[in-house]
DNA sequence: CGGTAGTATGTGAGCGTTTACTTGCGGGGA
DNA sequence: TCCCCGCAAGTAAACGCTCACATACTACCG
C-alpha cells in the first residue's frame, strides 16, 4: 500500500533517480549512446551497479528517462513559445531556431547526434519515443509556418524540415570540426538571415 | 617470391576483401554503426569469423576500409564538380547538393548518420579519417563559394556549412519518418531554392 | 608426368574480457 | 520491526580475436 507519493520533505523529491538520469545526461555527452555502460552510470553517481537497479529497471528505462529529459529542455520551451500570442511567426521561428540553436552549443551537440544513434537502437521503445519527440517538434514549427499564410517559397512542411537543418549542420561541425567563432556567427546572425530568407514572400 | 602481383585474370581482383566492405556496408545502412557486429559482417558474407581475418588484421581496418568507400562515393564525384570549367559557381553548388542528396537517399541517409556515430567511436584513426571527410568536403564547396566574390548575405564558410544543413536534415527526416512525397520535394525543388536563396546577392 | 612445397582461403573450437543484470546480505532511519 | 538503499559477488551471454588444422590450387623440379 502506497501511503502518500507525493510526501518528500526536501526540494530533491526523487534525489537519486534525478541524479542517475541527469549524471547519465552528461555520460552521453562525452562519449555518446552506443558507448554508454553501466558501470560508468555507477561509477559516475559514485554507487556501484546494483544500486542503480534499485532505481531503474532497466538500462532502457534510465535511456527513456534521459529522453524525458530532452524533450522537457527542448521541446516544452519550444511549445510554449508557439502559445505565444505577442510575437509575429516569423518572431517564433527565429525564438525558437534560437532556443534550439543555443540548446545544441550548450549540450555539445546532443540532442541531434542523440537522435542519430537512437535511430539504430536495437530499443524499440526508444526510437518509437524519439520518432514522437521529433514529430512534435516539426509539428510545432509546422504549425507556426502555418501561420504565415500562403504566397511564400516553400510551404509550412518544408520550412519545417528546412529549419532542422541549421541546427543539424551546427551540431556535425561543432562535434567535429570545433570552431567557436564560426558557431557564434551560425547561431546569431546567420541564423537569423536565414530563417528570413527562408520566409520572404 | 610473389612473381607477378596483377595478373588477375578476371575483374574481381579482390572479390573477397571488396565483398567485405560491401556487405559491411549494407549491414551498417541497415543496423547502424555502433551495433556492427564481426560475427553478422561474416553470416552475411557467407563465411565464418576467422576468414574475415585472413582480408582484414582488425575490425577497425573494415571500418576504415568503410570510409574509404564512402569517400569515393560521396567526396569523389563532388570534387570533380568543383574542378569543372563549363559550370558557374551556382550550378556547381546546385549538382554538389543534389548528388549529396541523392547518395544520402539512396544510402538511407548513411553519410550523415554515420559521421555522428563516428564522431563517438573509440576508435581515434577513424574519428580522424571522417574529420579529414567532412573537412574535404566543407573545403571543397568553401572553395566553390568563393568563386561566387563578395557581396552576399553569406561568407564562403557559412555557406558551406549551410549547405550541409538540408542533406543532414533529410537524413534525419528520412530515417525517423519515411516520406517518399516530402523527399522528393525536398531533394528537388527545396534543393534547387534553397541554393539560389541563399547565393542571392 | 608425378611428387612436393607453397600460398590463399576457409573451418570450428575456444580464448579472455566485457556486457546487462541478479542475488544474498546488511545497515540505518521511521 | 520494517523497509529503503546500498554493496560485493556473482550469472550467462556476447564481444573481438586467435589458433590448429583442412582444402584447393599453382609453381617448380626431376
Amino acid at each position: 500500500m502506497t501511503k502518500d507519493i507525493f510526501q518528500h520533505p526536501d526540494p530533491e523529491s526523487l534525489p537519486r533517480r534525478d541524479e542517475i538520469v541527469a549524471r547519465t545526461f552528461e555520460l552521453v555527452r562525452e562519449r555518446g549512446f552506443a558507448g554508454l555502460r553501466m558501470r560508468q552510470i555507477a561509477e559516475k553517481v559514485g554507487v556501484t551497479e546494483g544500486a542503480l537497479y534499485r532505481h531503474f529497471p532497466s538500462k532502457e528505462a534510465i535511456l527513456l528517462a534521459l529522453v524525458d529529459r530532452m524533450e522537457a529542455r527542448l521541446l516544452a520551451p519550444v511549445r510554449q513559445l508557439a502559445a505565444r500570442t505577442d510575437l509575429s511567426a516569423e518572431e517564433k521561428l527565429q525564438q525558437v531556431l534560437q532556443h534550439h540553436l543555443r540548446t545544441v552549443v550548450a549540450s555539445q551537440s546532443l540532442p541531434i547526434l542523440l537522435i542519430s544513434e537512437v535511430s539504430f537502437s536495437e530499443h524499440e521503445a526508444l526510437r518509437a519515443r524519439m520518432r514522437q519527440l521529433i514529430t512534435a517538434y516539426l509539428g510545432t514549427l509546422e504549425g507556426i509556418a502555418g501561420q504565415l499564410g500562403p504566397g511564400g517559397e516553400f510551404d509550412p512542411r518544408e520550412i519545417a524540415v528546412l529549419l532542422l537543418g541549421l541546427p543539424a549542420a551546427v551540431a556535425i561541425t561543432q562535434r567535429l570540426l570545433p570552431d567557436a567563432e564560426l558557431a557564434g556567427r551560425l547561431t546569431g546572425p546567420v541564423a537569423s538571415k536565414l530563417v528570413h530568407l527562408i520566409l520572404s514572400r
